[in-house]
RNA sequence: GGUCCCGUGGUGUAGUGGUCUAACACGCCUCCCUGUCAAGGAGGAGAUCGUCAGUUCAAAUCUGAUCGGGAUCGCCA
């Protein structure tokens, strides 16, 4: 070993003894005859002194050392100088009185400070990753992340399951997103394909009586990227034989605050975790994903709503479309520039325009409205009382802004989940330290495709129809509710799982239903419907995504920073200049000819 | 595919038609300095303002295109 001691360790009581430390100049502070570096390895910092009467060799190299050269140096533990510790650094009581000094390696001046609170942007921190991550914050992250999956191994293994690694190398089954695919030498023209999740792996797992597996599992997807997307992601896998939906639950919730207890415990995680049907969610919160921190809830005012002069509001609601809002609390006072900027955001999200309505805080109650407390665009075509039965109906107070919106119950529902969180951020009224997850259940198993002109499945084809709704399944499939939830914290979706059909010929209908042909079901899923008739037990189970977990305990909006080695939104790596071309030879060996599309 | 924001020494920012021969902080280099810890002091180097085209007597600044980054809708678990 090039050292006997970390960095971080020295403390009082080992003050006389004569250790060898090795790491990174984290900052050198050169007082000519007297040298102080901290020297920093992955347990924190350690000022070395650099004194010529202890050693005068070491001192002269020393005159040479430079930010990040990575040194090995010898020397004693003593105490600081009464005045001269520093309270800041856990090691601050002492320091090292240097006697020798190996430089190992210098190094170029990095492109950028090696510290928190320097930002620099995106692409030279993936470029210079290796330099980025050298941060303390990213350090912390990355032993963070490695917490949390250790504490998943360690949970799962003790409740009985087994980790099974499945390949990376498989087939194209194209649903839901696009694949990433890899061409095979041995076979010209054909291809493997990167999995999207281990999805129909881990089922055969239980047909194969594995009964309870799990994988931290790869998941790769074509398709743009966002803050929370990058085109490879990590997902907490897990699958279950003989359970029901609680039971699934059950142990995620239980693994959940665990974690959250163990890696963040300034957090302040709710439990036992909110359950809303997904009906409830979309009713309260116009999303599946909601935000649970703040109020805020959305009213559908649709009826009243018509009864106005208004003729968007009428015309939306004879075309069988929805009216919708909520109330900013407190917020009646806000001027042009502000409402102009809430409908910009509105219409960023898809709507038509914004209707506010705002209510002056001098105005005694609802029931005293008058005529010169009510600022609206629409004011002109709203009398007195339809506003005040909408503010009653959506539970405004004078000195409060109405937001409503009105379109197709979709859209409304786009807008104002996206108004809401909005606000909330503006209005602060969320703590960040605060973490408050729910369950959202009972999904409808099929949503209509407008375009396609035909059913798609809410979340993937495998989760069972509730057993009361199987009548519907035919008749009018959009009416079916699934065995089929999602985990949600904070507004952001952290999984979703079901209770999968372990049954070939409910299978099968259920491919029917979204109009897979005969081949194709035969291409994709020949084989789970063979291991269907091979005594496979009732099972259920989840994917977890990893990084978007990760990311909320770090307190982090882009999964980015909790990824070592992340994709720019272009889905470029700067730090490999991936992807590139690939040479003609192994073009070839690969059968391939490349088209470059027309400009 | 759409919309929006950003691109100025190594890093972060200021400058939004002429006074820019581009400013500031940090970093970097040289010298001085034995108690600093974001050390201090003195001096110095370093940028054709992402790229290309255009408007103009004059462009970092205006226009268009393009490239790159980011946010977001579509898309996507």
């Amino acid at each position: 070993m090039y050292k006997d001691t970390n960095c971080g360790e020295p403390r009082e009581d080992t003050v006389g003894s004569v250790i060898t430390v090795a790491g990174w100049v984290n900052r050198r502070r050169d007082h000519g005859n007297l040298i102080f570096i901290d020297l920093r390895d992955r347990t924190g910092l350690l000022q070395v002194v650099f004194n010529p009467e202890h050693g005068e060799n070491a001192h002269d190299l020393a005159q040479s050392l430079r930010s990040e050269w990575v040194v090995q140096v010898t020397g004693k533990i003593v105490a600081r100088l009464p005045g001269a510790e520093n309270p800041d650094l856990p090691t601050g009581g002492v320091e090292l009185s240097v006697t020798d000094l190996v430089v190992l390696n210098q190094s170029l001046t990095p492109p950028f400070e090696i510290s928190d609170d320097v930002e620099v942007e995106a692409n030279t921190r993936l470029k210079y990753r290796f330099i980025d991550l050298r941060r303390p914050r990213m350090q912390e992250i990355l032993k963070l992340r490695h917490r949390v999956t250790h504490i998943m191994w360690d949970y799962l293994t003790k409740q009985g399951f087994t980790q099974v690694e499945t390949p990376i190398l498989i087939k194209s089954t194209p649903e839901g997103a696009r694949d990433y695919v890899v061409p095979s030498r041995v076979h010209p023209g054909d291809f493997y394909a990167l999995p999207q999740s281990p999805q129909q792996l881990k089922q055969l797992l239980m047909v194969s009586g594995v009964e309870r597996y799990f994988q931290i599992a790869r998941c790769f997807r074509d398709e743009d990227l966002r803050a929370d997307r990058q085109p490879e992601h990590t997902q907490l896998d897990f699958e279950m034989s003989f359970v029901h939906q609680d039971d699934v639950m059950a142990i995620v919730e239980d693994l959940y605050t665990r974690i959250v207890k163990e890696t963040t415990p300034d957090a302040v995680i709710n439990g036992p975790f909110v359950r809303l049907t997904y009906a409830e969610s979309m009713d309260r919160f116009g999303t599946d994903k909601p935000d649970i921190r703040f109020g805020m809830e959305l009213t559908t005012i649709t009826a009243t709503a018509a009864t106005s002069d208004a003729r968007v509001f009428q015309a939306v609601a004879s075309s069988g479309g929805a009216i919708r809002g909520f109330v900013a609390p407190d917020c009646g006072g806000y001027g042009r520039k502000q409402t102009d900027n809430l409908t910009e955001f509105a219409k960023s999200s898809g709507a038509q325009g914004l209707v506010f309505i705002a209510l002056d805080e001098s105005a005694p109650s609802i029931e005293g409205l008058e005529d010169d407390h009510i600022k609206s665009p629409l004011k002109k075509f709203l009398s007195l009382d339809v506003i005040k039965k909408m503010a009653m109906e959506m539970g405004a107070e004078p000195g409060d802004l109405m937001l409503i919106v009105a379109g197709t119950s979709k859209l409304v529902n786009t807008v104002l989940s996206n108004l809401r969180n909005e606000m909330a951020k503006r209005l602060e009224m969320v703590d960040p330290k605060n973490l408050a997850f729910s369950w959202v259940y009972d999904f409808p198993l099929f949503e209509w495709d407008e375009d396609l002109k035909k059913y798609e499945p809410a979340h993937h084809v495998f989760s069972a129809p509730k057993a009361e709704h199987m009548e519907y399944l035919d008749s009018d499939p959009g009416k079916v509710i699934g065995t089929l939830w999602d985990l949600v914290c904070n507004g952001s979706e952290m999984g979703s799982g079901s209770i999968r059909i372990h049954d070939k010929d409910l299978q099968t209908r259920l491919f029917n239903i979204i109009g897979y042909s005969k081949d194709q079901i035969s291409d994709r899923f020949g084989q789970l419907l063979t291991a269907f008739t091979y005594g496979a037990p009732p099972h259920g189970g989840m994917g977890l995504g990893l990084d978007r977990f990760v990311a909320i305990l770090a307190g982090e909006e882009a999964i980015r920073e909790v990824i070592a080695f992340p994709k720019t939104q272009s889905a470029f790596d700067p730090l490999f200049d991936a992807p590139s071309q690939i040479e003609d030879e192994q073009l070839e060996d690969l059968h391939i000819r490349v088209v470059m599309p027309k400009k």
